[in-house]
DNA sequence: TTTCTGACTTTTTTAGTTACAAAGTCAAAA
DNA sequence: TTTTGACTTTGTAACTAAAAAAGTCAGAAA
């Protein structure tokens, strides 16, 4: 019989000393070998629990991407209007993403695009979106928007976001910007948030 | 003495059946030598008139780009609304965009960011920007949008219509997308444009 | 029985290399 | 002034070999 505690418990050790090379480094420049010797294993004990490189990096962005929706629940919860709420999303998204561009989520993703792992970021773009839907609800519902197709809207937005980030970046596809992009960037999905929402109200 | 009038006709005849072979095949794809036997003539006569191949195709881009802004122009002056005015460039950039889209814009300006090539793209985004700062304007004046920073707005708009198309396309710095994908990115910038204008409203 | 490892095989990347195609040049002809 | 055939140079795609990293497994350790 296998002790599951013992056992997540360690899979949480490989995580963690993944993600640390992974932000540090990268996922592409991070071997297994590196990931094993910091924990003072053999790279061998990293195949017993996790099937292949591709399931831990996975496992890794699934970790940081917990922690990116909850901190985006919080916010949500604790805004006041549909407009705050929208921008507290943006800090949080700007954040997450200059915390852990290195993590290779668009690289992994344009890739993957079939496998499992692409079905996982559909979901979590889904996730987004749907938390989008909820506020934007909840906007019309105090009376704060008018009535609309939430669910559109809050694709429409996100596609947006995401958008202004690609045409304000020469090496679209890329993870990582530099600090300045990454500030440009907030501020133009600001301003257009900002709009956005004026045009949801009435 | 040179020839004016001749020599013009001559570039003018290049770049004509380039343009040809680059939409219909591709920039990359065609080589002087079937431009010149295009034009039963040989490969160093071209190199006569045009320093270099990146010269020649940027040529046949300022000559599609002029034949787009002039119709975007007439867009412009018959509309009768910012709304009608900016639903009108949709139509017309989209129609641009699918007929053109083997001239390898992308793809030239993403290696090109910095020479002369990268100087007129910046200028031909400017150019067009401008229109639609004059078409805001315009709105602002005849009372149909409040009172705002046109150039701003603008750019804001253009950045977000480009974005759309780049995440709605996986492979995002690719010029050719599918007819279907044209048109699925034709459908949000439509719905993008509606709130836009709406958030431009009082 | 579960967890771990050294030694192993297989796969992927990378850094050359070559061979060909296309770009670009030029002296001389029209 | 314009054109060209014959030429050189440059860029690219297709192989290759070597290295590095991924991934496996029989058996040891706990």
């Amino acid at each position: 019989m296998q002790d599951n505690h013992n056992r997540d418990e360690m899979r949480d050790r490989i995580i963690e000393a993944a993600l640390k090379r992974f932000t540090h480094y990268s996922a592409t420049k991070t071997t297994m070998n590196e990931i094993a010797d910091d924990l003072h294993c053999s790279k061998a004990s990293l195949y017993y629990y996790f099937p292949d490189k591709g399931t831990l990096h996975l496992a890794v962005l699934e970790k940081a991407g917990e922690a990116y929706f909850t901190e985006l629940q919080k916010e949500a919860d604790r805004a006041s209007s549909a407009h705050q709420a929208l921008m507290d999303m943006i800090s949080v998204r700007h954040a997450f993403v200059k915390k852990f561009c290195r993590l290779e989520l668009f690289k992994t993703l344009k890739d993957k695009q079939l496998d499992s792992t692409g079905e996982a970021f559909r979901q979590a773009r889904e996730r987004e979106t749907a938390l989008i839907a909820a506020i934007i609800r909840g906007g019309v519902e105090r009376g704060e928007l008018a009535n609309c197709d939430a669910d559109r809207m809050a694709s429409l937005y996100m596609l947006s976001m995401m958008g202004l980030r690609f045409a304000l970046s020469d090496r679209a596809f890329t993870d990582d910007l530099s600090d300045g992009e990454f500030e440009v960037v907030r501020e133009w999905q600001v301003q257009l948030a900002e709009i956005f929402i004026k045009g949801l109200k009435k």
